[in-house]
DNA sequence: TTCCTGACTGCAATCGATTTCAGTGTGCTG
DNA sequence: CAGCACACTGAAATCGATTGCAGTCAGGAA
């Protein structure tokens, strides 16, 4: 490995000035500084990141925690926070979660090691507790809130999301309107499950417990949310599901059970997906800006690891795509 | 941050003995190695990484650059080489070239004064001469072969997928098979197309350049290449798709056109995923073993920085999955 | 000429963990 | 009782880059 000591050797300098020459121009004479320069060049010099990082407790690194990267929005929210912290400079340490509170606190210690400058986390239901961990490192928390008093986070509008969709439904006629919700001990669930109730109050309706089955933010639990859901007596004519996996669930529990869509049950997910776009009918869904969210995130934590005081929270808007998987409600009267 | 230091001084002893108190424990005396474990753990001492890995050489990290994160194909291979990584105790720098060799030798750049132990990288275009970046170092090529002499690589048998595709179209009677490539600079894309000209030699059937169309690997390339292919006066009557979001862009195209999916076309694609299951009529594919080839792909580098000699190359299977998107050619007479 | 200033440059310490080498002390053997 | 081997432990060097401090030198002022 070419080291500064080589580059320093070669343009007949000490490894201070080849340094001071790389990172410092202003201090160096400008022939060193060329010859410093051309050095380095020519013998491919990389600056062992590690050894910077130790010296200066600045590893130029941030890292990242997303619960499941197979979830398409949360690959697209890792992009946007990758595409950020590369334009900055930055190198993204990436951990998944998989929803799991102790994968989380693992990550969080193997990440600790590394020195990260910065924290982006999407929170699971445990990981006010789990930031313990690297307590003092500048935080943003990402898509969710984790309860943490004073955090930074960058979400969207779950509250007015959930209740443009819901109030579409029920525009549509829909009166009996059910919702899976997901685990109430995430934030985007209890605003989402928050906007369903708003909307029927808007419209007057009272809300039905029997009406709201939480899921696991998988096709799995979508999927039996909606089975039991749909086989009751009274089943509802239109569905609201709380994120995009769920959503599948219920439309392939819509399939089973011989439903049609939008004929026999009007469908609103939340999240945007191609999936979402190629499956017939097309499904109407509350659309976030993923990728801006995760940019966001990053650029936030830099200004942050920067020093400026910024917002705690930001809160980007969701818009609702209408597609073919509502209907208006068929009087049965 | 609490050091080693610390924790020597908590339990009576040097840092020197600390340390090897901590990860070798035979070279200390029992009791001695209780205080130390004892005060680490009360500290809560973690490690610094990069203090380590600045003396070892050896920073228990792995590089890994994927085409495109967003392409629920690669998140799924990162997913497995992570997992992989992880139960062995490594952690994953993970990088996007977005299929850009340009970006793709930037990130080798970066990685390369992280100090990885090895290197997982699904090639670009150039890959071969990017990779002298990080000469010396253990790498393996992810489903793709970058050409350079004696790499390591895990794939899958494109050559027999692509086969079996085609020769099923070929069962249902067709004649004007169309294919949909990809760049032949990639060796998917061109092992995939020599499997389409075997199937069509073993039918007895000639090759025709025209029904050979190249695509980008994104949506916009394949719709772009099927709509071309699907306007001509001979159009022809199925179409293989050398990749999963070219795919998706020749359904797109399809639809545009008015072409009733299989009635008019016969479509299989090669790459499985969640959209080609719900779209209707759901996607026959050629589909992978995505995850597996991630994790053989991360265990295989862990063996070789253990300097264990493995053979070069890897191939695992696909599988064939019929769905609905393929029908006997209609007989036109 | 002498002294001073300011622009550069180099020495050496530093970050934290690992590891070589040189002790120290114990117990056992002859 | 002397001598030795062995089991532990600690001092100090090391990895590579950064940086406070001090030194050198040229040019200008007095």
């Amino acid at each position: 490995m070419i080291g500064l000591q080589d580059v320093a050797r070669a343009a007949g300098v000490s490894p201070a000035t080849a340094s001071r020459a790389l990172h410092r121009p202003d201090l160096v004479a400008l022939r060193t500084r060329e010859r410093v320069e051309q050095a380095a060049l020519e013998l491919g010099y990389r600056p062992n990141v590690l050894a910077r990082g130790l010296r200066t407790r600045g590893s130029r690194t941030i890292g990242l925690i997303v619960t499941d990267i197979l979830n398409p929005f949360h690959a697209t929210l890792a992009k946007g926070v990758q595409d950020a912290a590369e334009a900055q400079g930055y190198t993204v340490l990436m951990f998944n979660s998989d929803e799991q509170p102790d994968k989380e606190r693992r990550a969080l210690e193997t990440l600790h090691g590394h020195l990260p400058m910065g924290l982006i986390v999407v929170p699971t239901a445990r990981t006010r507790e789990n930031l313990s961990v690297v307590a003092g490192l500048p935080t943003v928390e990402l898509d969710r809130a984790s309860g943490l008093d004073g955090a930074h986070t960058v979400m969207v509008d779950n509250v007015s999301g959930a209740r443009e969709a819901v109030a579409h439904l029920l525009g549509l006629g829909h009166r009996h309107v059910g919702m899976i919700v997901g685990n109430l001990d995430i934030s985007t669930a209890r605003e989402r499950l928050q906007g369903y109730r708003e909307a029927l109050e808007a419209a007057g309706l009272p809300y039905d417990d029997g009406l709201v089955l939480p899921g696991d933010h998988r096709e799995q639990g979508g999927r039996l949310a909606a089975l039991r859901l749909l086989s009751g007596r009274e089943r509802p004519t239109a569905l609201f599901v709380g994120n995009n996996e769920m959503t599948v669930g219920a439309v392939l529990a819509a399939r089973e059970l011989g439903l049609e869509i939008p004929g026999d049950l009007s469908l609103v997910g939340f999240d945007d997906s191609r999936w979402a776009q190629t499956m017939s009918p097309a499904l109407s869904v509350v659309s976030q800006p993923t990728y801006d969210l995760g940019q966001l995130a990053c650029q936030h934590l830099l200004s942050l690891i920067a020093g400026q005081s910024l917002p705690g929270s930001v809160r980007l808007p969701t818009r609702m795509v209408y597609r073919q998987s509502t209907a208006p409600a068929t009087v049965l009267a």
